[in-house]
DNA sequence: TATGAATGAGAATTCATTCAT
DNA sequence: AATGAATGAATTCTCATTCAT
């Protein structure tokens, strides 16, 4: 019984943070009801108001770029490929689309369990930045948040009329964005 | 009278693209008109819908970067520094936060006169683009749209936690970016 | 300068007259205006308000249903045929339509100069109904609000459903109530 | 709740009808609400649009003539004054204030679903015409859609002026135009 | 507890009337 | 006097949230 209003719990945290992603954060309530096969009464029974629920989507997806960022640093330093591995792991999390809807719809001042997530975050990438930067990976001025907002931009959902014309341009960018992260460069038009 | 309403009309134009870029597509139309000091039966007297005003500030958003293609075009041959001016001008004209308010906002079939003004955009912008790696300038493999939306991407308004905590983000992501457009690079951490 | 104002005014008159009876008395002033070719400031300042305006369509209208019963009261004792024409004329003033639309829109209490009219029409209406009667042309307990507010019936714009489908229909709706105006009936279905 | 819920769509129809009779289609939706006791999120929860909710009453009103019909085919054989009856049934449903409501306001292709029920309603009117032509009750060149419409034409709602000045003249129009369907008539002022 | 009906504040748009030129 | 731009109240419809079952 109790692991059944759990699961239905976690499919409405879901399904809000793909809608989220997709239409924004102002995505009508109704809608992320119904795609979580559940009535508007029991989205608000585990939610209290849409606030709540970005607030909810928000700290889940801040704890998967934790547990991305603890994985990379404990294989960080035997194994240098742990840094591509951990990028691309971001850029999967869709941090762009994310930021995009939720950045405008959080409050002014974060909740504190927001912060402490973020902090705990931060603190993480910057030592997986360290390491990479040790083996040579990464230029040297880059710090933590400037590497999760750059994948973030590079990753926001494209305007449509973009979208539709150039089919790969998303993984363009990001590669270009990627481009721009690594070490101290010269110009050599081979 | 005649020349009061136009005035009148550029200044609902100028206060919607701005209020368009900063709260995104969706601000009221209500709060549109006030900023701008007129009725918000004024404003619908010069555009009639909301997606007419948003087709003009459109409209208006491209010729900005065909201005600056075409100014660019004329100069880089004998001035290689127009390059970075062009790219500087491109970040100046906000099309991060444009391209994400009204992309979503376009009709999916984009009416003949955006089609138009876009496709000029896309070709002068190509023809900069070539005088550059000419010059070597820019890495061979960018093309033109990647070139608008990368910028578009790196200056997306940032989520507002961010931009709260570090001033100067804005500026690094646009960095970023930049580096990655340079030709092909070796790594030597200096 | 004076008669070319008097005949914009008329002209106003008769299109507002005319679009009343079309699209009923809520039909936009910008329209009336500009089927009238002035400006909306021209038509109010010949008609200081859409009451006023409707008063005079009134009034013009019931002028000419007086005009019509005057002519046949002073024509009627010789030509018996003079009552035939007398309910075309009806007929033709369209004032199903008219009153349809200006009923309502008219104030609950009437004017001074709507009253003095419509008791002028009332009594001429009745003298060519007496000498209709006379001649046994219609049946003895008509009278003449019966018979106007009957013709306005029968004339009245039909629902569009029906209008396109029996195209000679309002013609045979007349036609009813007509035969229900003759005298005292006997039936013999031939 | 189901039948809470049932119960009240039936009156915001029911109110709707009788509105839109006193006071033509146009009439305020809050309006509509608030005679009905509800919300006016209440009745678009129940009738998405304007639109919707006149073809509902449209469809209710035309299943009232197509039941009069019916009952009328069924007793008209044996008992002739199921003639009259079903003319005052007619009469009663205060098809002259509706049509003129709702006949502008319907969209100029029908649904299938008025559609259907208009047919079924024109096809037992007709039978029941056939046999009061039988009986020699009506006069041979009547149809159903003249019988319909003639009937709406008598009792559509009279102009202001007129409702207030003469009590009984609706009752008057009504017995004008039906005396109108008596069989063919010869002319004898008694 | 789950449901979905009810509510009403809010947003877009229209249009009668006023007013500056 | 003619014009048409400006205004804002009124209207339609939407949707977040509450509440009765």
């Amino acid at each position: 019984m109790r692991s059944d209003a759990l699961r239905r719990r976690e499919t409405i945290l879901s399904t809000a943070r793909e809608l989220f992603a997709q239409h924004g954060a102002n995505i009508a309530m109704d809608l992320i009801a119904e795609r979580s096969n559940v009535g508007i009464g029991t989205l608000y029974r585990n939610f209290a108001s849409r606030a709540e629920l970005i607030e909810e989507v928000t700290v889940t997806t801040l704890q998967e770029v934790l547990d991305a960022a603890t994985s990379a640093e404990a294989n960080l330093a035997g194994e240098p490929q742990t840094w591509t591995e951990f990028l691309e792991n971001l850029v999967k999390l869709n941090l762009g689309a994310l930021s995009e809807a939720l950045g405008a719809a959080l409050p002014s001042t974060l909740s504190e369990r927001v912060l402490r997530v973020q902090r705990e975050c931060a603190q993480s990438v910057s030592r997986v930045l360290e390491l990479a930067k040790g083996h040579e990976l990464v230029r040297e001025d880059l710090n933590a948040v400037e590497l999760v907002t750059a994948i973030g931009a590079a990753t926001r959902p494209l305007p449509r009329p973009f979208k539709d014309q150039a089919p790969q341009l998303q993984e363009r960018l990001v590669q270009l964005m990627l481009d721009g992260f690594r070490p101290h460069v010269v110009a050599v038009n081979a």
